[in-house]
DNA sequence: AGTAAATACTACTGATTTGGTCTTATTTAG
DNA sequence: CTAAATAAGACCAAATCAGTAGTATTTACT
């Protein structure tokens, strides 16, 4: 009954790119971009892992990125439009307690006859509205939005313990 | 975001016990033991998976099991009282959606200035809730506890598709 | 009391999933 | 035109998980 760390590595990166001021680009349409090394480093998360990362949170339409020299990475929307939901289904794919959930799953035998289904269902989607309860508003509002940096944790402590959460 | 399977045998593991009246037992102080393997050939959990499901259960004191010739296994508590909770953290251990939530973890350096933490905690409690509001009679309830058996599976379909879920 | 059968318990092996790293392709600034 | 910086995709290793086999214990029967 855990995230995986891929999901949780993916709400720190959202998180930290929301902090960056990344959809008031969208609003004002300015060069908001932000780098995905920049990111990493702010985190602490390995950057091929964030490159990773990016690529699916840009594929579920949570990031706006573009290569090349300038490029960068860019909240595709405001952030109180994105859920966690959105954000773990984009790495971990559909929320679903139990494989009999899932969305292409093949009928077990006693599908008909099952009492505990029913049930389950109910379970998962209270865990869904869990996650759709919180935005990256909600995540992102602590610091406040402006414009600040994160100050640099390498100053502080060069090779301290890594852990997935900001 | 998935259960365990092992978690999910557990919960039909427990689901079939609770059918064959095991709780009635309890009151009445007669002999309702059931065989790990007469359970085991009902749901269509393999035997020793079911073996060592009864283990941890036991241990969580969610089950009473006697060994020996005429032993078996039997609900420790009337089936209103045990929830899936109960039957899940007896199998995966504590629910934590994320590392930082479980009882020993060791302290990420950002730890005083995250901000996901606190939103990851009430996502947890939430999941919690939901899992606590399902009791092992809630699951029972569909086919009555006359204490009929279940219909042999193996009659109909020898082989078919297993899968956890009852 | 001895034997045998049925049970729960423990330890081990194999496999699937997950996390991490590396390489390649693309794009833009100089 | 060149070179640097970026994202995207493919590959490899590790950890956890599911499953299986074997062992010890207890009770019923002879």
């Amino acid at each position: 009954m855990r995230l995986s760390s891929l999901a949780d590595y993916a709400v720190v990166l959202m998180s930290a790119a929301a902090r960056q001021c990344g959809a008031s680009a969208v609003v004002s349409g300015g060069s908001g971009r932000q780098s995905a090394r920049k990111l990493a480093e702010e985190t602490g998360i390995p950057l091929p892992t964030a490159q990773k990362l990016v690529s699916h949170l840009a594929a579920a339409d949570l990031l706006d990125s573009t290569r090349g020299a300038g490029g960068g990475i860019r909240l595709a929307r405001p952030p109180a439009t994105i859920t966690l939901t959105q954000i773990v289904e984009a790495v971990d794919g559909p929320i679903a307690v139990t494989s009999c959930l899932e969305a292409g799953h093949t009928a077990c035998m006693l599908e008909s006859t099952c009492s505990v289904k029913p049930h389950w269902a109910v379970v998962n989607s209270a865990i869904r509205n869990a996650l759709d309860a919180v935005t990256l508003a909600d995540l992102a509002s602590a610091p406040g939005c402006s414009g600040a940096h994160i100050p640099d944790f390498e100053a502080t402590s060069p090779k301290a313990k890594m852990e997935p959460h900001l």
